[in-house]
DNA sequence: CGAATCTCAGCGCAACTGAGATCG
DNA sequence: CCGATCTCAGTTACGCTGAGATTC
């Protein structure tokens, strides 16, 4: 068995955990949706990722990629993408030193502003989007079990925590 | 600014990207529910460890303290703790390694199975424990911004992905 | 000068692989 | 002897802090 941690069980443990829960604790419904949450991101972050590993990409600079494709220009100051992607400075540096590493964007002074760098997508990396977006879409980003219909109440029900913790 | 990753932007950066998506390609509604899958589960993780900080805990040391509480007799071989846990063995080790310097478990022969090595948790780690789940209950475990009805919808629309991956 | 932008070094955490020890 | 259980060493990845260089 290559992956011991994937063991089935005969029960749900994160209803059986609320089980107990509901013994000593409040905020019952919190705690099962915050579990399944943590799970399920899990899973579909390790779908997505064997995804797109033959693409040699992680899901990360997946999306930084797919960011430039979506820019006028294809480039955008690093600052702008961690803004985006909502990622830390230091881990824009590292993202776009392996795409640039792999020949997907390229670095070039912003015209502009001296203290800036733009990351420039290259048509190698505007070619991997491509193949790598079509994998996903076939797989329909690890959500195939949901029902289409309930897409939007997924997004929906979660948006008031981004929008509490202010990113829009 | 401390956290620059957190700019407020002027507007929904995955109903932008959603707007641009479906100018090319198709399952818009399974790439919106999966960024927003991420990045809520990216915020709340992030609460959630803040909360756990003063406690000397992470939130899989947190989960792995609350199983052996839940346990009969407070106490569980490590393999089934990453059962239960959905992790690595090696990271079972790591964790109830941090777990025992912190003097919040103790291991111990199994009695029956020699292989075998049992966590159990010390009434220091039973205080720890108390003290965590107060707080976390109190912050609402991140999600005090859903409405306490939609919290159940949120688990339920979820449920299928785990079953899918055959959790249980 | 302060503020913004990016890079680098270093730390902590977590997951994994492969190997080995112990025991059923 | 085979398989199960756990530990250890080493690798990789990622996110963060703190510091520094450069430029507005």
């Amino acid at each position: 068995m290559p992956k011991p941690a994937r063991r089935k069980l005969a029960f749900d443990p994160i209803d059986e955990a609320a089980r107990q829960w509901a013994l000593r604790w409040d905020a019952v419904d919190q705690m099962h949706a915050v579990t399944s949450l943590m799970r399920v991101q899990q899973l579909v972050l390790a779908e997505l990722d064997e995804i797109l590993r033959p693409h040699g990409l992680s899901f990360a600079r997946y999306e930084a990629l797919v960011l430039l494709v979506f820019s006028r220009k294809g480039s955008l100051p690093l600052g702008k993408m961690g803004e985006r992607l909502q990622v830390h400075p230091t881990s824009v540096t590292s993202i776009v030193d392996r795409l640039e590493a792999a020949g997907l964007v390229v670095r070039r002074r912003h015209p502009e502003d001296g203290r800036a760098v733009l990351a420039e997508i290259t048509d190698a990396g505007r070619a991997v989007v491509e193949r790598a977006t079509g994998d996903l879409v076939d797989a329909r980003f690890a959500l195939g079990a949901v029902p289409a219909g309930d897409l939007r109440s997924i997004s929906a029900l979660l948006r008031p925590v981004r929008e509490a913790a202010g990113d829009f």
